[in-house]
RNA sequence: GGCCCCGUAGCUCAACGGCAGAGCAGUUGACUCUUAAUCAAUUGGUUGCAGGUUCAAAUCCUGCCGGGGUCACCA
């Protein structure tokens, strides 16, 4: 709607004709369909009247400049220096500050009220006196012209009140813009040994997500989330940047997916004619670059695939991929418990991050165990005695697990992987040698013909990552692409579609190597104890709204 | 996609076949150091949408929309 209506405004101007004006839009079909969509409630009509009202009053309520001097965090931290450098029984020097930020809380009371305002660094307490100020400013907070959720600016020196909270003095006032649509009232009490307790809560998960703003504004812990996951990001960069690697950056758009077995969306380049599919994995654009002669590379960035959202999946998400010539897995194995560790210290400030009443310690070398050893283990089940799909899925029906008919052996190993062993791996686990059928791109083990080199780690039952021993062999690979396109039809989950673009790289000779992909907001979850991948992403994928 | 649960005031919730309510916030008034401020008064509803059953529906039934959980699916 709003770009139709650009798009008239330019043509018009284009053509050196007067731009319509909001009274000729008024017999337009796009006058009603903005009148439609917002129906202020009571609560929102009020807002209005007042808005009216300062406008009355000459006040502008969305002015263009602010003049903030301090954070109300550095205007804490200068009268807190202040004090401490002032012999007692002296006078404090004045600290003249100008802060900004929004009211959360307003005490007004006779002929003196209390804001606190809260910008991104928290909140500080505006002292307002009438003798203080002009007292047609202060009128505008006695008269609720200004509201709670308000932006506002206050300009005056910093003291401590009787109850011995730091506050600014306020000489000035000023309304930056003013909030018509109330938010959802949560009230803080600061205990004495400084712990925050929150009365009134905004907890609807949809209205939370569909209006993420309003639960950033309002919910304290949820700015903190998404604060930590910047600090997970920048953790990873400063890890493979010291580590020697380089960042890339390569297509989002590709002409032929691949590098994981996902359904992919697809999407048209009208100019070219010519169908793209978005990424559901860096992989094949990434070892391109070893060939090219970059030995050790990491790309953060989105994937999409095309499938179910749940808690521990959404519809895009950020994956982490980083390729290293002259390593093999068992090297992409140390590094990944290095990485980890290195992250999770730098966010939380220690190696140890506890995680739905678990504690997750990533200090220690990881556990690790063949796929073979794990479902031995915990389904007591031997897949190696059951060399073909019909009996080993016979096998399984025997435990009394049902199977999606047609599975390939390889995908029958993996049902029982993620069946029997997967929800039992809490702490970080190492799985190592996975089925070749299912594994396209990793080499062959030494010991037998039916493993690959090719680990999965998991965490809090959930798979975070997943890694090869590159495969480097240009002959095999081709081969690889056609067994896999002979167990698995077009349109199948598993569908690895040939690359040849990809074949003829390796044949100019890619060194061996290791390469490793992670979903990042997994791990994000793991390090700001989130139960949902939707608490990691600030905007998660719902369904058109009605 | 299957099954289960949920949708009531701006927010969080009650009412579960018989007058749709509370707290918070909002509005009006009082208050020159409050801090979940307090005190007094007070406004606010198409009970997600559309049908049906009933003397009577927020409540029971059917469908739809949206959300959550779970299973399937998802290397």
């Amino acid at each position: 709607m709003g770009a139709a209506c650009i798009i008239r405004r330019s043509a018009a101007e284009s053509r050196g004709q007067p731009i319509p004006s909001i009274l000729s839009l008024q017999s337009s079909p796009i006058r009603e369909i903005v009148t439609a969509m917002w129906q202020p409630n009571r609560l929102e009509q009020e807002r209005l009247e007042k808005l009216h009202g300062l406008e009355a009053l000459g006040i502008e309520a969305y002015p263009a400049r602010a003049a903030r001097t301090h954070s109300a965090q550095q205007a804490i931290v200068d009268y807190t220096a202040a004090e401490f450098a002032t012999p007692e029984g002296a006078d404090i020097p004045a600290v003249l500050v100008t802060v900004c930020g929004r009211i959360r809380r307003a005490n007004v009371k006779g002929k003196v009220s209390f804001l606190h305002i809260e910008d991104e660094t928290g909140r500080i307490q505006l002292f307002l006196r009438v003798n203080d100020m002009d007292e047609a400013i202060y009128s505008l907070v006695k008269t609720k012209l200004v509201d709670v959720d308000d932006f506002v600016q206050a300009t005056g020196t910093l003291m401590r009140t009787q109850a011995g909270e730091i506050s600014v003095r306020v000489s000035d006032f000023k309304l930056l813009a003013k909030s018509l649509s109330p938010l959802p009232v949560i009230k803080q009490q600061k205990l004495d040994d400084g712990t925050i307790v929150e009365y009134g809560e905004f907890s609807d998960v949809e209205a939370r997500y569909r209006q993420r703003y309003a639960d950033l504004a309002v919910n304290r812990e949820v700015r903190e989330v998404f604060q930590k996951r910047a600090r997970v990001l920048r953790a990873l960069r400063q890890f493979f940047d010291e580590e020697g690697f380089l960042e890339v950056e390569t297509p989002v758009l590709q002409p032929v997916y691949g590098g994981a077995a996902a359904r992919p969306f697809v999407t048209h380049h009208n100019q070219l004619h010519q169908d793209l599919y978005l990424r559901i994995s860096f992989e094949l654009y990434l070892k391109r670059l070893l060939v090219g002669g970059l030995d050790a590379v990491y790309e953060i960035g989105r994937d999409f695939r095309n499938e179910g959202v749940s808690f521990k999946h959404n519809t895009e998400f950020t994956m982490l991929e980083f390729y290293k010539a002259y390593i093999d897995y068992t090297g992409v194995m140390e590094l990944t418990e290095r990485m980890c560790a290195h992250t999770c210290l730098a966010v939380t400030g220690s190696t140890q991050v506890e995680y739905l009443g678990q504690t997750l310690d990533f200090s220690k070398p990881w556990a690790r165990y063949t796929v073979r050893e794990a479902i031995r283990r915990e389904a007591e089940i031997d897949y190696m005695e059951y060399p073909d799909a019909v009996s080993l899925e016979k096998a399984i029906n025997e435990l009394g697990e049902t199977v999606p008919p047609g599975q390939t052996w390889g995908k029958l190993v993996e049902h029982l992987l993620g069946k029997f062993v997967e929800p039992k791996l809490i702490q970080p686990t190492f799985i190592i040698d996975y089925p070749r059928d299912i594994s396209p791109f990793a080499k062959r083990v030494e010991y037998d013909d039916v493993h690959v080199e090719r680990f999965e780690f998991y965490m809090a039952g959930m798979e975070m990552g997943n890694a090869f021993t590159e495969l480097n062999d240009p002959r095999d690979q081709e081969q690889r692409f056609l067994d896999m396109a002979r167990l698995y039809r077009t349109g199948d989950d598993d569908e690895t579609p040939l690359d040849e673009d990809y074949l003829r790289a390796m044949r100019y000779g890619m060194p061996p190597n290791g390469g490793f992909g992670m979903g990042i907001d997994r791990l994000v979850m793991l390090l700001t104890n989130q139960r949902t991948i939707r608490d990691v992403l600030l905007y998660p994928h719902l369904r058109e709204e009605k």
